[in-house]
RNA sequence: AGAGGAGUGGCAGAGUGGUCGAAUGCGGCGGUCUUGAAAACCGUUGUACCGCGAGGUACCGGGGGUUCGAAUCCCUCCUCCUCUGCCA
């Protein structure tokens, strides 16, 4: 969420970023928030005077019960009346007021950083880097659906069964290498610094609204009816959530968390026969790496993120390529994002298996995650996020990738973690 | 899940209808003393909103109500503790 007071001072910038993301009317939404605002303040301002009148009667009134003078209590006590029903009223239209202005702020998205091109899809986004020479297989090479069938380590049909389509059932080597990834991943971002945070994979609907996925996505995400809980849709919700409401010290900054927890995803209306296989599912792992930093820090942060996220992507010796999202593609509560796709061979696909951004104020905005600076004022921090990484799709493009006519070779890193060379 | 008890500032803990945003202690910050430190003493110490400012308003787990007036009374939800039950 925007913070109302930066819109009134500085509308032309907002108005600008959101033109990037090819809002046509964000002139219009942004003066409605100022007017909204406005009234706010003189609403308040009203009930303000309108209270400090009616406490300095109840104050006399109160004065007067003590010297026993019930009379001339009675007759202040019917001036209180009319006060009383005005604070009312003003007290319900200020609410309605406040109401109003979350509606609109909720609205509107993260303003892109200057960095981020324009567009309106991801055919705009921009290649940073990507592998120059694409391995070739041969022709007898399978995509991942047929390998998992071929080599038994992963069965959609059983899911199917069990649970429903996109929910399969990892078994054996197939079992062991998830088990092996997760277990690489955490490793690896704890000998960075990161700390490891095993949180609840259902949340509240407050944690819902302040990182983003509420109002408005719950359609995303699976709800549990009953105690009106929603299942993750990523590890970002309950690890940005233990923040939320708090003031940090200077020196618990950067907070570094990594968490590892399955990832639970409607995908509705996204289904079809171009998601195949891994490609998309309803459950899948991920390892998820956040961090809390102050403001000045939050881009040198994201750079170290997504070096970080490359460096593993690399050490697993996939193809992949580095993308910065134009404004179209950015997602809602995001300012600058940058994603990371491997190339799968065998069905000559890139697959998304990161995704680092920075949201700036957007989400601590919502949190109420502040920490007090130099002049012990009390600032917004600032939250990002990267998958670090999704394992499905990295399994499938090893699968893929990794291939010959008789086994799949699994990449040395992982080695010492499934205790098998090859598949 | 049932019965009972409880939720107050960074922490501990008073306060059961009226100058209570809240005693006191600890902690934090500033100072006196000291070569330095400790101790002692003095001062200070929540958050948000409105206002150019003086100042004002709201907040005692969340929401609602009674009252001229609520931390205090009532309703409701949440959380924690104790006992009983159940369970990995």
């Amino acid at each position: 969420m925007l913070q109302v007071q930066l819109i009134s001072e500085n509308r032309d910038h907002f108005v600008e970023g959101l033109l990037k993301r090819s809002i046509p009317n964000a002139a219009e939404l942004l003066n409605e928030i100022i007017e909204i605002d406005l009234n706010r303040k003189k609403t308040q301002n009203e009930l303000d005077q309108i209270l400090n009148e009616s406490n300095n009667l109840s104050k006399q009134i109160g004065g007067l019960m003590k010297e026993g003078k019930r009379e001339e209590a009675e007759l202040v006590k019917a001036k209180t009346a009319e006060l009383k029903e005005r604070s009312k009223q003003l007290n319900d239209s200020l609410n309605a007021i406040n109401d109003q202005l979350k509606d609109k702020l909720y609205q509107i998205p993260n303003i892109p950083h200057p960095s981020v091109p324009p567009g309106k899809s991801s055919d705009d986004n921009e290649t940073v880097f990507e592998t120059s020479d694409l391995p070739q297989l041969s022709d007898s090479a399978l995509p991942h659906w047929d390998l998992i069938t071929k080599y038994d380590i992963i069965d959609f049909e059983l899911g199917n069964k069990i649970t429903g389509a996109g929910f399969p059932v990892y078994k054996g080597k197939g079992a062991r290498l998830q088990r092996a990834m997760v277990n690489y991943f955490l490793d690896t971002a704890i000998e960075n610094g990161y700390v490891e945070i095993q949180p609840p994979i259902a949340v509240n609907e407050q944690s819902g609204y302040a990182t983003g996925q509420l109002p408005d996505k719950e359609g995303q995400m699976y709800q549990l009816t009953d105690t009106n809980l929603f299942l993750i849709p990523t590890a970002e919700v309950p690890i940005t959530n233990i923040y939320r409401d708090t003031i940090l010290k200077s020196e618990d900054l950067p907070v570094k968390n990594v968490g590892f927890t399955p990832c639970f995803r409607r995908e509705a209306g996204s289904w079809g026969s171009h998601v195949r296989g891994l490609n998309r599912l309803h459950q899948f792992d991920k390892v998820e790496i956040v961090q809390i930093t102050k403001p000045d820090k939050s881009y040198a942060t994201l750079d170290e993120m997504a070096d970080y996220v490359e460096s593993l992507i690399k050490s697993l010796n996939l193809p992949y390529r580095k993308l910065r999202l134009c404004g179209g593609d950015l997602g809602f509560t995001s300012a600058i994002t940058y994603d990371f796709e491997v190339y799968s061979a065998g069905q000559k696909k890139w697959l998304e298996v990161s995704s680092v951004s920075n949201f700036e104020t957007y989400q601590t905005n919502r949190l109420k995650l502040r920490y007090k600076d130099e002049n012990k004022k009390t600032q917004l921090l600032h939250t990002l996020n990267g998958s670090a990484l999704a394992l499905p799709r990295i399994l499938a493009a090893i699968l893929e990738n990794n291939q010959n006519d008789q086994s799949i070779d699994i990449p040395e890193v992982l080695r010492k973690y499934t205790g098998f060379d090859s598949i």
